[in-house]
DNA sequence: GCCGTTTTCGGCCCGACTGTTTTCAGTCG
């Protein structure tokens, strides 16, 4: 069984195509227009079901509106067929190899025939890779070097991807009677950020009857079923959910029972304080639990707001009432717009003017949302030198600024750290956004003394953000725990690019649980006055 | 492939870095 809807199906066909054209040497902005269609209809928030629904949208045009209503009617695409009968569809994965484009994917599979990465893989393990002549250099060693990361990569599992697996294990599990119940389990239910496995507790009285069912596969991912009986399904629950440190800990006090009704019981047994799962993590909750002065986590309800969204002016791929909207049905109270600054020209940032521009059109659509707030912001891109790129007269203009880095990672540690330090001291600066630029199993951290940006940033009352994409989740847990013992306020914001991507605000949420955050240490859990409040410093 | 306040063609999205580079192609962000 593969994963995704609709939606997510017709988006994956389209970058297909994108990738194979590339590979192909076609005209950049046609594979350009693929992907961007690719990227609004990934992020719509309704399910696509005629042609009309998409032919209005932004970048897609008469050919990609047939072109989907042809999926919809046949499940694929013919250009999509005709492509992959010349490229495998595998051949794609190469490029997840660093360093390994578009061009150079095509030449290896041209040259050597492997179809797949694991096929590569086969040729790299035997060394019969250094035997076709026309693979030499440095894009072998690429290879040599880099392939079992990328094999890696598509084994592990972000949040968002565990999740969804899980969602379509319980499915087929529910459809069967003898199934009693199906809960997640692991560290994916303690909210890891990525997961080589996703681990599910189900539970049943007869056993036997399940047997064909732990055969489930999703895609090629891992998953861990464990069988559970009524008797035993909390002590279970508890059993497969801590980290080995925790659950050991709590395993010595508890002596021979296995008899429970919750989760709950097993730690109020003990005289412990129940601890939510996101922190079974050996890092001091048991202690904390027994004298009852564990954290009052933060949770989904608590946000107010989302302060840091683009639109269509820069790279989003909605306009910027429709994020409202989905904003004011998600019950949030207020949002900041904050599109991209002028030097991101991949992004189509904002010049000066634009900005202007936007904030006309913010005053047109105002009278339509009822009482919902839409705070002007920007992301500002920081430069080399740790200067803005936006001139002071519009950022004092704003609501709220985000400074953050999308050029020039490379630098080293010193230089890195003196440039976001001079950013954030930037009296217009709010917050700093995805501040260690990492991207998961994808991208590093930057080379910086976070430690210090922390302390500045804590000094200075500069809000760090927790970035929500599923593959940022930036702060991670142990530099929000780092930066609150700092005095550092936080912003769980998605970075949304389109109305769908609102809802990874629940990964960021997490992340802040696993960093023992509550609902106070974070600003958009505040009313829109405090919170202008806290901006206005 | 998409788009249109120079509207059915011609422009769109750019700069830095690297290496089978020496004037360019490929990759990355």
């Amino acid at each position: 069984m593969e994963l995704g809807d609709i939606n997510e199906r017709i988006s994956e066909i389209l970058l297909a195509i994108a990738d194979f054209l590339e590979m192909k040497g076609e005209n950049v902005y046609r594979i350009m227009a693929f992907r961007k269609a690719a990227r609004t209809i990934s992020g719509l928030p309704k399910r696509i079901e005629c042609k009309e629904d998409v032919i209005t949208l932004p970048g897609i045009g008469k050919v990609i509106g047939d072109m989907v209503e042809e999926i919809l009617k046949s499940g694929t695409a013919s250009l999509y067929e005709e492509l992959k009968r010349e490229i495998p569809e595998g051949v794609r994965e190469f490029q997840q190899i660093q360093g390994i484009g578009p061009k150079t994917a095509f030449n290896i599979y041209k040259i050597t025939g492997a179809s797949s990465l694991e096929e590569l893989y086969e040729l790299v393990l035997s060394d019969r890779l250094r035997e076709f002549n026309e693979l030499k250099g440095k894009t072998l060693e690429k290879v040599y070097s880099g392939i079992e990361k990328a094999l890696e990569k598509k084994r592990m599992l972000r949040l968002d991807q565990g999740f969804a697996v899980y969602l379509a294990v319980k499915d087929i599990f529910k459809s069967n009677p003898y199934v009693k119940d199906v809960v997640l389990v692991g560290g994916l239910r303690r909210g890891k950020e990525v997961n080589n496995d996703v681990d599910i507790l189900v539970l049943t009285e007869d056993k036997a009857k399940i047997t064909p069912l732990l055969e489930t596969k999703i895609d090629s991912y891992r998953i861990d079923i464990k069988i559970t009986t009524p008797e035993m399904f909390f002590y279970d629950m508890f059993l497969y959910t801590g980290s080995d440190s925790h659950t050991s800990r709590v395993l010595e006090l508890l002596g021979e029972n296995r008899n429970f009704n919750s989760e709950e019981e097993i730690y109020n047994t003990l005289g412990l304080q129940y601890v939510p799962p996101e922190i079974r993590e050996g890092r001091g909750e048991i202690e904390l639990a027994r004298e009852h002065k564990l954290p009052d986590l933060i949770s989904l309800t608590d946000l107010k707001g989302d302060l840091h969204t683009h639109s269509l002016w820069s790279d989003g791929t909605a306009n910027i009432l429709d994020m409202a909207i989905s904003c004011i049905k998600r019950g949030y109270k207020y949002m900041a717009i904050t599109d991209h600054s002028g030097s991101l020209k991949v992004a189509g940032g904002l010049t000066p003017e634009e900005i202007i521009e936007q904030h006309k059109e913010l005053e047109m659509i105002k009278d339509k949302l009822n009482g919902f707030t839409i705070l002007k912001g920007i992301e500002v891109d920081i430069l080399p030198d740790g200067s803005l790129d936006t001139p002071e007269e519009i950022l004092k203009e704003l609501d709220i600024v985000i400074a953050s880095i999308h050029t020039n990672f490379k630098m080293e540690e010193k230089e890195m750290t003196e440039r976001i330090i001079r950013a954030i001291s930037n009296p217009y600066v709010d917050i700093l956004a995805h501040p260690t630029g990492r991207i998961l199993l994808e991208r590093e951290p930057y080379k910086v003394d976070i430690e210090r940006i922390l302390k500045v940033a804590g000094e200075r009352g500069v809000i760090m953000e927790i970035n929500s994409s599923p593959e940022r989740l930036d702060l991670n847990e142990a530099l929000i725990r780092e930066g609150k013992r700092y005095g550092v306020r936080f912003s769980i914001n998605t970075d949304a690019h389109s109305p769908l991507h609102l809802d990874n605000s629940i990964y960021g949420v997490i992340t802040a649980r696993r960093g023992w955050l509550e609902a106070k240490d974070v600003v958009n859990t505040y009313d829109l006055n405090d919170l202008i409040e806290v901006l206005r410093r």
